[in-house]
DNA sequence: TGACATTATTTACAAGTGTAGAGAATATGG
DNA sequence: CCATATTCTCTACACTTGTAAATAATGTCA
């Protein structure tokens, strides 16, 4: 069974997101993927991702004297995380406040609540679960 | 102008939401409701407590030799904080990609679909922003 | 006013997080 | 083979977070 619930740190997402987007890959690659935007050394990018590793969310494994990297848990599952977490401490796990809260707090237009109010009757049709 | 960001660690929700629910409230009062659900002690409160107030999320007046403390953000400001930190981390400030990942997350039934979906229609009549 | 109960203060400490330097190993071009 | 560039490894260090003991101060009841 798949990792119970994925938590990165901020650092981490920016890391996680390069390697998304670049895997395979090695650290050199990705830190220079993230010099401009983030501002990071090699040895932080470096440090962050062998953390990764060790906590599973990164696997790395040796070719030659390369390190190569992917990801070992998907961007879904990430984001799932995250967003369990938030459902379980600031809203007591209810759904329904949650939706509102986010509706509430974005300066939304028609269309975009088109898109979610389609994404919500794809959802009934297809019914709950699986 | 309010706290620009509101971030939470797990054991401050713990915190704060027993601070919303009975504030104003001293530490002792916490500690007592948070004792059986999370196994702390005072120190372990106290401690909390005072970081929070350094931190600007709640506040601290001393009244003879009790302090009471009473929130210093909302709960929405708090629930709030916590969405924009996952909408901007793990969604790259999609809306509408959080919202889809969420009702995938969830088996929802279809009275918690009708609620969502009155939410949106809620929100198109009032029309966007302010 | 003394003993007990309540509350507060101070200090600590391990684990996690953000950040990186120094130096070793290796590859590469001449 | 040597200098240079690339990559890796090890070590470090300050700050945050979770957790709490020890001790001091204070209030209260008899």
């Amino acid at each position: 069974m798949s990792k119970p619930t994925v938590e990165l740190t901020e650092a981490e997402w920016s890391v996680i997101k390069a390697v998304w987007d670049t895997e395979p890959c090695t650290a050199p690659a990705i830190q220079e993927r993230l010099a401009k935007p983030m501002g990071w050394t090699y040895s932080t990018v470096r440090t962050l991702m062998d953390r990764m590793v060790a906590k599973g969310v990164l696997a790395a494994k040796k070719e030659g004297k390369l390190t190569i990297y992917h990801s070992a848990v998907t961007r879904e599952q990430a984001q799932r995380g995250e967003l369990f977490y938030t459902l379980k401490h600031a809203f007591n796990g209810a759904l329904t406040p949650m939706v509102q809260c986010l509706l509430d707090s974005q300066d939304l237009n028609d269309e975009e609540l088109a898109k979610i109010e389609a994404v919500i009757k794809a959802r009934k049709k297809s019914g709950k679960g699986h």
